[in-house]
DNA sequence: GACCCTATCGATCGATCGATCGATCGTCAA
DNA sequence: TTGACGATCGATCGATCGATCGATAGGGTC
């Protein structure tokens, strides 16, 4: 078969480097910012080809939602998998998040920011994703609850709270910066069950 | 002055109704997903009228930021000022972020997400004042730290949690919800504070 | 060797983009 | 009454958008 000169030089088909390649850009500069011609200039081939592979710029987008929801949820499910207590559990998940938010940085921002940029029946598929996503948490939560394990928080509050504050690390979190993963992890976890307040200060 | 039919209709100039329709618009569909011709549409003005009060789509998008920066910074500024404990006075610096991201949310989520749009000077002075926004929080509780009313956390990196947090409400928040802002205000602070452990709980 | 299929190309479609022009409208001061 | 001027209009610019076209090169199949 025909391969590109791009693609011959990589062991990825045009159609996987089309992917990283449109990750790379929307990440930079959005959906809507980043045009299709951008993607072929990028992966060096012109934009019919990418047509080939992928139906429309939102079928981009599309695949790129999807995998990061799915790859996101599949590792979350397999951290918490068989762990006895809601605090293991917990802090599982919300290392799982933070590894993946690291290490598949630029798909997992695009996943959160992009949201707006879908239309009808994909914009219900990936909320649905979603939802089910955040479900995992809040039912940790609401387990750890019954069990005694957590304070009568406002559940499904506290799972917007968690997740937000560790969602939010893909917009700062540098691979040089100075904490690594495992502490950033372990501070945020430490920060989710203790809270702040020092326990034997002045307002205790 | 000759005044446009929409800006006559309401009591507000057409550069006015240009700032706000903007801020509509870009909320939904964001700085590059939203044309000028929109705005003009949506302000019942031709384009070049547009360009009679911003000189470029790239000012318009800038006069949201710093405008939104600026005031979401005095409301903090002003929430803080003399309360005599770091408990305090993260509690009002939390509600004021959570207040101004409820009652100007388009505003605060454009001014969330579009930093990828601006360019040069633009970015770098909004840079700023991110930094100098998230510096008083970060200042409270390096204080509340000193005075034993916080535990000894990482200061940037629990800055960062609690803003990653309490600027998520935006993205769910909705007027008729389950929860007042006064309930989801009280309900952060007291995870921030506490944490979610169940202290005499089975773990503990 | 005849055939087909996938992958790619260059060219081009109609639509829309941000931006700018000169002309005209409406208001207010003199 | 009139002249100046800020505000608005309609028309248009060159560039770029997402999408589609027909053509064809190069392996695999029988």
């Amino acid at each position: 078969m025909a391969r590109s000169a791009a693609s011959a030089r990589t062991d990825k088909t045009t159609g996987e480097l089309a992917y990283a390649r449109a990750v790379d850009l929307m990440f930079e500069r959005g959906y809507h910012g980043t045009s299709v011609r951008d993607v072929a200039r990028a992966v060096g081939v012109q934009m019919s080809t990418l047509y080939h592979y992928y139906p429309s710029k939102q079928d981009l987008l599309m695949a790129i939602m999807t995998t990061a929801m799915q790859e996101m949820t599949e590792r979350v499910a397999e951290a918490i998998d068989d762990l006895p207590s809601a605090r293991e559990q917990l802090a599982a998940a919300v290392h799982a998040h933070i590894m993946f938010h690291a290490d598949r940085l630029k798909e997992a921002v695009v996943a959160d920011t992009e949201l707006r940029s879908l239309e009808g029946d994909d914009l219900q598929l990936i909320l649905e994703m979603r939802d089910n996503y955040e479900g995992m948490f809040r039912a940790i939560i609401i387990e750890g609850q019954k069990a005694g394990e957590l304070r009568a928080t406002d559940a499904r509050l506290t799972t917007r709270a968690i997740l937000g504050a560790i969602t939010d690390v893909a917009n700062w979190y540098r691979p040089k910066g100075r904490l690594t993963l495992n502490a950033i992890s372990a501070e945020y976890v430490g920060l989710f069950f203790e809270g702040i307040a020092e326990v034997s200060g002045p307002s205790a």
